[in-house]
DNA sequence: AGGTACTGTGGGAGCGCTCCCACAAGTGAT
DNA sequence: ATCACTTGTGGGAGCGCTCCCACAGTACCT
């Protein structure tokens, strides 16, 4: 435990200024010190050093944030009420890639919900206020104005999910399109021949991309895709399981279904179950996501691996190194990454 | 959309000083009426109320900090490991309840894990640091040191679920006691004769206090307590699985199992299955926490619910007056407050 | 001997607020 | 008219840092 030390005023924090007056030197030296600068000797970095540890010495953020114009936090915003968050286990894994690649860092997480009108309110001004100094954007909307916004106030910021191909922000994310054809040409390869597809939220580019693959993998296989075989869904388990009944009452001898996440297929299962078909004796079921969901449904999901903890990591550098080339108001322009990382199919029981 | 209007430097946001002349009037008297302070006459308000509308004057929160030793934040600290926080639904539904609480007020709210001893290392800098104005600890251990370190920075802190009968620390609490004795005398009310307890991680004074409640309405209802009906767990669904299955080994005679949660319960159902026990003819079921998972189980769970949105509120609520309080050092140790609040069963399927 | 270039260091200025003291103007009792 | 308050306002001082300029010291060329 430290010894707290002398003290300028009683009840008060040590300050830079003490520790410089306890080291004998200047306070830039202590500043360089602290910020791991190599202009300074080996000598007096010990002593510096040395001072910082007898009197318990701790930086004071806001200090540093007002002199220096950074935050040394950033933000995951995610555009879906609180209720959604907790229960797709898509962005608390995310939270998690997120939170490891950070824990290397200096860098605070901050966790805002912008799922209602109120909280939107609340995050612009925060924006505004540059409370961050980026900020990462999971599963926005095609016609969200939260990109553009951060754009405009010329934030720092990496998209998990791009808007559409076109997608101007730097962005990461995951294979949708080739995931969706494993999954697909994984049934076809079991000998099932009408394959259903519960899609996600169709203004969500990643789900349309999934679309896309189910129907090219189907087509590449010489079967005809059937449009009365997709049933559009919204990643929940409600819609999973809604969508689920209205493909089963339309092409009542599917013998397969392919879900836009492992929550739908949840909802999918309960509805084939209700039906009286096995699973997957009668209808093959695959999911998205590989969440732990699909490891305790029953029976085991078959699922399409996202690296989602690959996914954070990546967002994460990208972020960082825009907020460094933030300083040197320089290079702009500089061609946005666009990070794709491939997918895995696990199969199980369900198929 | 407001206009940018005039600025001091180029691309920076207008400050306080800004404002000020815009508005005719001092720094004093803009940042009286940012800050809500009545002292300012009806006119000079709307003058300043204008200017920063015209400006789109945000405050800086830096410089806000740093002048008047606040934060304007607080954190909600996990003594778990992320994972565990995720898998189990009492703390995101606790977190949701803190949120909902906070989204009245200007405070900002940070989730700290504090699992591993490093994430405890980055934690204690974070408190010294003052980073953060007061602290919600949930599901703290007997032994942990937290609330002493706490207490030894003097920040303003609750806890949800003391640590002992003798905390010295402001808390809320459900009423674990109660619950657990409204669950089993449900279940003698049910004509159970031989009902088993799981119980959650001992070191945790609410999970002592259910097994009290479990022993208490035994004996009351004339049944004599057997200790070879009581499985220590650890609230997870793994443990209440290997405890269902020890307790059958024990007492294959059982008829009913109370769950300290309601994920412990989905392991223990998990066994009972396997065991070929039907739920709830051969054996009721009864969690605790009447979280999501009770309501999908199959058969749907008795749970005892815990008002979780309430005790968010009413943590927030005492947090806030604690670091109002804190501005005149005067009172101190004027009895801190320990909430109780009732619990309530919800009957399903399971018993 | 004088230049030139670096390295390491000290400390002034300033970041944008809040706090508080000073003071003008108004109000009412003496 | 005088004093004693109250109300509203302006602005200096200062929060604890970082940034940057100045400068001493050393080294290595001419």
């Amino acid at each position: 435990m430290a010894s707290h030390g002398v003290r300028g005023r009683s009840g008060g924090r040590p300050t830079l200024e003490e520790v410089a007056a306890r080291a004998g030197v200047g306070r830039g030296t202590v500043s360089r010190v602290i910020n791991g600068s190599p202009r300074v000797s080996d000598a007096t970095r010990a002593a510096v050093e040395a001072a910082v540890a007898e009197l318990g010495y701790v930086p004071n953020t806001a200090a540093r944030a007002l002199a220096a114009n950074r935050t040394d936090a950033i933000a995951l915003v995610v555009p879906e009420p609180e209720t959604r968050f907790f229960a797709e286990p898509y962005f608390s894994d995310m939270l998690r890639g997120v939170g490891a690649a950070l824990s290397d860092t200096e860098m605070q997480l901050l966790l805002i919900f912008a799922g209602s009108d109120r909280e939107r309110q609340r995050l612009a001004q925060y924006l505004a206020a540059h409370r961050v100094d980026g900020v990462l954007l999971v599963s926005v909307h095609a016609d969200d104005p939260l990109p553009d916004m951060l754009s405009q106030l010329e934030i720092p910021a990496v998209i998990s999910g791009p808007r559409s191909a076109a997608e101007t922000l730097t962005s990461v994310d995951s294979d949708n399109y080739g995931g969706a054809r494993q999954a697909v040409e994984h049934l076809i390869g079991r000998g099932r021949r009408t394959i259903a597809h519960i899609t996600g939220r169709l203004d969500v580019y990643g789900a349309q991309r999934r679309v896309d693959g189910y129907r090219d993998a189907l087509r590449e296989a010489g079967h005809e895709v059937d449009e009365l075989l997709i049933e559009p869904g919204d990643f929940s388990e409600g819609e999973g399981r809604r969508a689920m009944e209205a493909l089963l009452e339309r092409r009542p001898d599917l013998d397969a279904v392919f879900a836009a996440s492992d929550v739908t297929a949840a909802g999918a299962r309960h509805a084939l179950r209700e039906a009286g078909r096995r699973i997957p004796d009668d209808v093959a079921l695959v999911g998205y996501d590989d969440s732990a969901i699909a490891r305790h449904m029953d029976p085991p999901l078959t699922s399409v691996r996202q690296p989602i903890e690959e996914m954070g990591r990546r967002m994460i550098d990208l972020l960082l190194a825009e907020v460094a080339d933030r300083r040197p108001p320089a290079s702009r322009e500089l061609g946005r990454s666009q990070v794709v990382l491939a997918t895995e199919l696990v199969e199980r029981a369900s198929s």
